[in-house]
RNA sequence: GGUCCGGUAGCUCAACUGGAUAGAGCAUCAGCCUUCUAAGCUGACGGUUCGGGGUUCGAGUCCCUGCCGGAUCACCA
């Protein structure tokens, strides 16, 4: 039985008895904790219906209810807003209900299917907090994609290709001696950046060299030595240069394998892999193609270009005068190839900063211009910085926070804390390990999580690092209230159906907040917004927190207050542990 | 300069898409462990929702305007 639903139809049937109409649209919303009552009609958009005043509005509808509904027991006005009170039977009979269904909340597979894309880092730095809140971000979309009954694909692309990758290869020819993962110690990805790092110190040095002997700055910009050599190997790759190509196999395998294990860390998987250097083939032959259809141009120089300025944007370059590829071609031949490859999804969403607004905007106009039904499928779910107390995060200024780093220390501080709490006496090694990971990383996505993607973020190191409040392990720790609670209760007789008794008002809210999980799914999923999923998921736990607090469960008489309270409690749990399991991060069963 | 975001308590964030006296956490202060886990609970303090107009029964939310911050407008990715 669905509750709000069957409000509607008690409220209707009022209407149409006292006004003589239906109204299209009832406005309901959860009363204020200022008023009795669980829900509230507000009923200044039926003055026109009624042709009564708000206040006498609400109260026809509401003595109406009382003296004609079993489902609403008592009822108060104030100014417009009609305020109801249910039938404790109503909350009992909807509490079965929700237990009655082993998944609650989850819906099975559909059929449908979404590709959803993230991660997809450059190959010559290090993963660093940005690409934290992307992982995360993405992996929970594609979470809550799956408990909306979709199948999901999960995948990246991988920016193997071109200048930059050139750049910690050319470095590494001229300064390396040799040196491997295995001979440094250092993980594959931090060696690499590290000889990115050098690039740039030496590029720098030799341009100022240049100047200072008088070349000028854009020449020798072109002219630093070290410079021409990536440039060099740029051209060799695509030449496919056996010893270059070997380099580039090896550094990006190494690369490769330090990823793999920061990803592991996290907790992020893919379901497929797509690599740049295999797509930008096919973008450059359906940018050619877009050409001979007179969908693009081409200039006197010979660069192909799209003009979107009927679009209200600017001409865009495609490919280059010497006929290699940008960014933007390889990305028409990796979507192209993404729907070949998955025929059957309904969407693509892309997981990428909102500094690329401006690129995916025109993305998906080329996509669209190239006769591609499925473009205005495309979605770029576009997500704000994550600043630090100095501002942006800097490469160059070395203010970037390092994701293997700062998962590191969020372990840590959960190790600390929990040790400090003596919470682990009754752990072996390997349970108390799992704990502390599961409280330093829940601590983090939640953080990183709880915010409105669309929004900018602040994250202070020093006060981020914080187990206690609105965070990840306070839910945690609810959960883990729990299972202690599920524990003790499996020695209490169990009972097939709650039986209707009168409830605490703590019991009835928390009734009420699971009604709406399966709508705040779906609502999180389609507004791409794991926030909303990550606040209910605390209020729910600050509500059960506040009802474990008032109300002893064992010390109670009644058998069937025992047993409700025990029910809802699972109850609670479950729930709790299905919304952290769509923000990938998981629940312990003691903390 | 054009375009697009954003501005809410000292700080970090909410506010069910136009509803009631704008809510949480942190910080500060005061209480609660012989009782199911105190990573918890209760209370106090804290607001001209950037300013100014407008729309209406009703505006943090919509429109106009000004101020401030950010992103973007590359033959970069």
């Amino acid at each position: 039985m669905k509750l709000d639903s069957l409000l509607r139809e008690e409220l209707g049937n009022a209407c149409q008895k006292l006004f003589g109409v239906k109204p299209e649209q009832l406005q309901i919303q959860p009363t204020n904790a200022e008023f009795e009552g669980s829900h509230t009609l507000v009923c200044f958009p039926l003055t026109r219906v009624s042709k009564k005043k708000p206040e006498e509005t609400a109260q026809a509808i509401g003595e109406w209810l009382t003296s004609n509904s079993d489902t609403v027991v008592r009822v108060n006005v104030v100014k417009g807003f009609l305020n109801l009170v249910l039938n404790d039977k109503v909350w009992v009979q909807v509490l079965n209900s929700i237990l009655k269904e082993d998944n609650y909340g989850i819906t099975p597979p559909t059929g449908d299917e979404i590709m959803v894309e993230y991660s997809s880092p450059n190959t010559n730095k290090p993963l660093h907090l940005g690409h934290l809140r992307n992982n995360f971000l993405g992996w929970s979309v594609a979470s809550l994609y799956e408990a909306i009954g979709y199948n999901v694909h999960k995948v990246q692309i991988i920016n193997d290709r071109g200048i930059h990758i050139c750049k910690s290869m050319a470095a590494w020819k001229l300064f390396g001696n040799g040196e491997t993962p295995e001979s440094s110690g250092l993980k594959g990805d931090k060696l690499v950046g590290k000889y990115y790092v050098e690039f740039d110190k030496a590029y720098k040095k030799e341009v100022n060299d240049l100047i200072e002997s008088g070349v000028a700055k854009e020449q020798a910009e072109k002219d630093a030595p070290i410079m021409k050599l990536a440039v060099d190997m740029l051209r060799k790759w695509e030449q496919r240069d056996t010893e270059t190509v070997d380099l580039w196999k090896m550094m990006n395998g190494w690369v490769y394998r330090g990823f793999d294990e920061t990803y592991h860390q996290m907790g992020v998987t893919f379901d497929k892999l797509y690599y740049e250097s295999e797509t930008y083939l096919l973008g450059k032959e359906e940018v050619l193609k877009g050409l001979e259809q007179g969908v693009f141009f081409r200039k006197e120089d010979g660069s192909v270009w799209v003009d979107l300025t009927a679009d209200g944007l600017d001409q865009k370059v495609l490919l280059r005068s010497d006929g290699t590829s940008v960014y933007m071609t390889q990305d028409i031949g990796t979507a192209i190839l993404r729907f070949r490859d998955f025929p059957k999804i309904s969407r693509q969403v892309y997981t990428v900063g909102n500094e690329q607004e401006y690129h995916f905007k025109v993305l998906f106009l080329i996509l669209a211009k190239l006769g591609y039904q499925w473009a205005k499928e495309c979605y770029h779910l576009s997500y704000g910085m994550v600043d630090l107390p100095s501002g942006k995060m800097k490469s160059r200024e070395g203010t970037v926070v390092d994701a293997d780093d700062l998962m590191a220390e969020m372990i840590n501080e959960a190790e600390a804390q929990t040790r400090e709490l003596g919470k682990i006496d009754e752990m072996d090694q390997a349970e108390a390990k799992a704990l502390f990971e599961m409280i330093g990383l829940g601590a983090l996505k939640f953080f990183l999580l709880k915010v409105d993607p669309k929004k900018r973020m602040m994250f202070n190191p020093n006060e981020s690092i914080q187990l206690q409040g609105h965070t990840g392990p306070f839910i945690q720790y609810t959960h883990a209230r729990i299972r202690s609670i599920m524990r003790k209760a499996a020695e209490v007789k169990k009972v097939n159906a709650i039986v209707a008794t009168d409830l605490q008002p703590q019991e009835q809210r928390l009734i009420h907040m699971l009604t709406q999980f399966p709508s705040k799914l779906k609502e999180a999923a389609t507004e791409y917004s794991p926030a909303l999923i990550a606040n209910y998921a605390y209020d729910l736990a600050k509500e059960y927190n506040q009802f474990y607090q008032a109300i002893p469960i064992f010390a109670e008489k009644d058998e069937n207050k025992i047993a409700l309270r025990i029910a809802l409690s699972g109850k609670v749990g479950e729930v709790i542990k299905k919304s952290m399991m769509t923000l990938g991060i998981q629940v312990p069963e003691r903390m």
